[in-house]
DNA sequence: GAGGCGTGGCG
DNA sequence: TCGCCAAGCCT
């Protein structure tokens, strides 16, 4: 294949398909970092309404870096991989102190700041300057391993040293924002993952895996994900329309966002008194409470983790005084709603309290 | 550098 | 129901 046949078919290509998608209408960086943070392994329309809520609520970065993080969360609440939301608050502080608020357009100061890696600081530099770096992301190792019939595992560790040479073997000198936009958007459109429509493609010709019967094979991916089952209890703690809730902390799931106090057990266990021996809290807690509501066992997915979880409505009578512990405070319902809550504790809420 | 991090959609 | 995926990054 001609160096420069494979960038001029799939250009021509994305000018006749590309969707119209509002980040590709600007030069901005700071708006064009806003939608690839969003749309890091998250699909266009997952993302779409919550690049208008942030450029909505935070036109400049100065609005960013002025917000609390609670509300950063708040709005990035249901998105999931909230470290991108405390990375992107980060960031908007930093750009903002260090950088005079005006925000990078190279490549290698791009990388320095928080939650932008290879693919994100290519992606910026690209679309916002034209600087020539190939973007490598999950669209572009697909597309490649197909066409150039690249059988390196992607999951291994030498998958990136491969895949970045190749893209940037058909990245051409000038025109890298287009041709990177191409690449992802060919992947995402007609090089999909399942059942490719390859009668379509205009690359089937040199496709190498389509020639060889290998589309459904490539790109090779020998890692399998391992799902760890977790059994959480929450209490729900509420007393004269106040809830008891926390910020989680420390190495786990959700960290940043808010939730009730927890007893997380080997397995599924049914029995208050059992949850209760040897927690003197809830212990205490039981003395002054009525059980308002006792929930179903709820199932919640993530990638790595099947959460089985009740929820243990309880309702503190009026004339008692509870002493929570540390990590716990009172929150009126209005606050509760304003807190950031994982899709979990929110779903709940919704359903039965507000 | 292998493992951890969310949510929703699809076959 | 289940596994895989969707514009990755951090530790």
């Amino acid at each position: 294949m001609k160096n420069d046949f494979f960038s001029k078919k799939i250009t021509n290509w994305y000018l006749q398909h590309k969707r119209d998608l509002p980040w590709r209408n600007t030069q901005n960086p700071y708006y064009i970092w806003l939608s690839e943070i969003i749309l890091q392994q998250t699909r266009v329309a997952q993302g779409m309404p919550y690049y208008y809520k942030f450029v909505n609520a935070f036109p400049t970065i100065q609005d960013l870096a002025n917000a609390e993080e609670n509300e950063v969360l708040r709005l990035w609440q249901g998105l999931g991989y909230y470290s991108r939301a405390r990375n992107l608050h980060k960031t908007a502080k930093m750009v903002v102190e260090d950088y005079n608020g005006i925000f990078p357009k190279k490549y290698s100061e791009l990388l320095k700041l928080k939650g932008i890696g290879t693919y994100t600081a290519a992606a910026i530099a690209s679309f916002s300057s034209g600087e020539k770096v190939a973007v490598l992301d999950g669209n572009v190792y697909r597309v490649l391993a197909r066409v150039f019939g690249e059988t390196t595992d992607i999951s291994g560790k030498d998958a990136k040293k491969v895949f970045t040479q190749l893209a940037e073997s058909v990245l051409p000198d000038d025109n890298s924002a287009m041709h990177n936009q191409a690449i992802m958007e060919f992947g995402a459109l007609q090089c999909t993952p399942a059942l490719p429509n390859c009668m379509f493609c205009p690359l089937s010709m040199e496709c190498i895996a389509y020639a060889t019967g290998r589309v459904g094979v490539l790109p090779v991916k020998s890692k399998k994900i391992k799902v760890k089952e977790r059994f959480f209890n929450y209490f729900i703690i509420e007393q004269n329309g106040n809830f008891a809730m926390r910020k989680r902390k420390g190495r786990d799931v959700w960290e940043g966002m808010y939730d009730f106090y927890l007893k997380e057990c080997e397995e599924n266990i049914q029995d208050l008194l059992y949850l209760a021996t040897e927690d003197m809290f809830l212990t205490d807690l039981m003395k002054k409470s009525l059980i308002k509501r006792e929930s179903i066992t709820y199932t919640h997915i993530l990638t790595h983790q099947r959460i089985q979880t009740k929820f243990w409505h309880l309702e503190v009578q009026e004339n008692f005084l509870v002493d929570l512990p540390q990590e716990l405070e009172w929150y009126s319902l209005n606050e509760v709603d304003d807190l950031p809550k994982s899709t979990l504790v929110n779903n709940y809420l919704k359903e039965f309290v507000f």
